[in-house]
DNA sequence: TGGAGTTTGAT
DNA sequence: TCAAACTCC
């Protein structure tokens, strides 16, 4: 069995420009002859656990669609399977005599099992697995304290992840394909099979897909950069990049938009948004090494002193999640939100703050109940920034706000949403409310809510818990780590 | 990238 | 009377 050709196995790095795995095995292919393959292999083992409606697997579909077209355009094409990739992936190497096969790293604890799974089906038969930093700018190991050891906090790792890009400028310079690209094997027939075929259904995107999308969304966004600083918080305005699912699907290079940033900001322009939004990125980064290097927090508190936390438990409680993940806690704001994800898979950050502190601190219940609605909901969903998103708000995480900081839900609508346009978008039934009595409908006099024409507890909710009481509940649960206490 | 309660100081 | 400042959680 000839092994001289090579396999490129996508994941989430669906794009065919600036690609680390894909960059390597052309030019070693050129270099030692052989043809590279590029494969997508839609798993079974992830797939089984996602409803036939998944807004995530049209969008990798439709990315896959693109990808392929633009392979065929570089002189190959795309090989779609569909099946387990711990099986799927051996036997194809087997089929088209690969030696090698091409990845760039996944830093979830998943992906990681599964790929040493295949890297050993691969060596027992002589090949291999080679396994590139592409997804974001610095893994792991990479940004490091003076004395070599692991940041956990956000601020001094920012820094040192500046320095260390500043005297290291080529870890974002692209990795070029069209040079390479002859070494592309040429596919006859494309293999991408219908949703149908793979169990799902047709439907709307949630978002423009593959790399054009990305291009698209990021070229809308950068004359908004400048504002990005000042109006990112208020969901009711369109502030934000919307590339968190590019960033995802690897549809996008974070390398490419860390050049462009850099560019903007030399050139003066970018203003004082840039160097914003380059930290969320950076955020991104450091939550994926904080996963890496400490795979337990997908599961238990970074800080084990919080597992001593006891959450809500019983009837109650799954009456209460349920309410909040139906988005009728009688919160708008909240309940806005949580319309906004189940209607659309995405929220914005801001909202995600406050509907996870409400869901830990006024409700009571475990924050791994929410990230794990995260997690299906969700387009944009990375377990790394998911799950230490949620470890912030519930304040067990590493730099995570204090446990006795807790957000008022009112109080967040009337800073963020001060107008009600947020709410109002998603919640029409309040539509009718005005700027000052839409953030706590329950307050609002009766003859007040009757001349809007609504009624609480039939139109709209009231609360299911009042935020005082949860507030001093909260305290209450907390206390038991009140050694943990972070030194002021 | 808190909020609640209290004090303070200018009116 | 009220907003800024301060403390505690």
């Amino acid at each position: 069995m000839p092994t001289s050709n090579s396999i490129v196995w996508f994941r989430r790095d669906l794009r065919a420009f600036d690609h680390a795995a894909l960059h390597h095995a052309l030019r070693d292919a050129v270099q030692n002859g052989g043809e590279v393959y590029c494969v997508f292999v839609f798993d079974t083992d992830i797939l089984a656990g996602l409803p036939r409606n998944d807004r995530r697997v049209r969008f990798i579909h439709a990315c896959l669609a693109e990808l392929d077209a633009e392979l065929r355009r570089l002189g190959g094409g795309l090989i779609v399977r569909h099946g387990a990739a711990r099986d799927s992936l051996p036997r194809l190497a087997a089929e088209l005599g690969a030696g090698t096969v091409y990845v760039n790293g996944d830093y979830e604890p998943d992906a990681i099992a599964r790929d040493a799974a295949v890297a050993s089906a691969l060596a027992l038969e002589g090949r291999r697995l080679l396994v590139f930093k592409d997804g974001v700018v610095f893994e792991k190991n990479e940004v490091l304290t003076l004395s070599k050891g692991l940041y956990s906090v956000f601020t001094p790792y920012k820094n040192a992840w500046l320095k260390r890009l500043a005297s290291q400028p080529e870890a974002v310079a692209p990795w070029m394909i069209e040079p390479y690209a002859a070494a592309l094997a040429p596919l006859l027939e494309a293999s991408l099979p219908t949703l149908p075929e793979l169990g799902f259904d047709d439907g709307p995107l949630p978002a423009p897909a593959g790399m054009s999308g990305a291009t698209q969304l990021f070229e809308a966004f950068l004359p908004r950069l400048a504002d990005y600083g000042t109006a990112r918080d208020f969901p009711g305005l369109s502030a934000t990049s919307q590339l968190s699912i590019h960033l995802r699907f690897g549809t996008t290079s974070v390398r490419h938009l860390v050049r462009t940033l850099q560019q903007m900001m030399a050139l003066g322009a970018g203003g004082a948004g840039a160097p914003v939004w380059l930290s969320e990125l950076i955020w991104r980064e450091f939550y994926a090494m904080i996963l890496f290097q400490h795979p337990h927090i997908a599961g238990r508190s970074f800080k084990p002193a919080f597992d001593a936390v006891e959450w809500e438990a019983g009837d109650t409680a799954r009456e209460l999640f349920a309410a909040w993940c139906e988005g009728r806690t009688g919160y708008p704001l909240v309940d806005a939100a949580m319309a906004q994800l189940n209607t659309t898979g995405f929220m914005h950050n801001r909202l995600r703050m406050v509907t996870a502190s409400f869901l830990v601190k006024d409700l009571g219940i475990d924050w791994r109940w929410g990230e794990r609605y995260f997690a299906r909901q969700l387009n944009d969903y990375d377990m790394a920034s998911n799950v230490g998103g949620w470890q912030w708000a519930a304040s067990t995480g590493c730099d995570a706000q204090p446990w006795f900081r807790i957000f008022n839900p009112v109080t967040q609508s009337q800073k963020f949403d001060a107008r009600g346009v947020f709410i109002r978008q998603y919640l029409p039934q309040l539509a009718t409310l005005d700027a000052r009595d839409i953030h706590a409908p329950w307050l609002v006099p009766a003859d007040e809510l009757e001349a809007c024409g609504i009624v609480l507890r039939k139109d709209y909710p009231w609360p299911v818990v009042d935020h005082g009481e949860a507030r001093q509940k909260t305290l209450e649960r907390f206390a038991v780590v009140k050694a943990a206490r972070p030194e002021t």
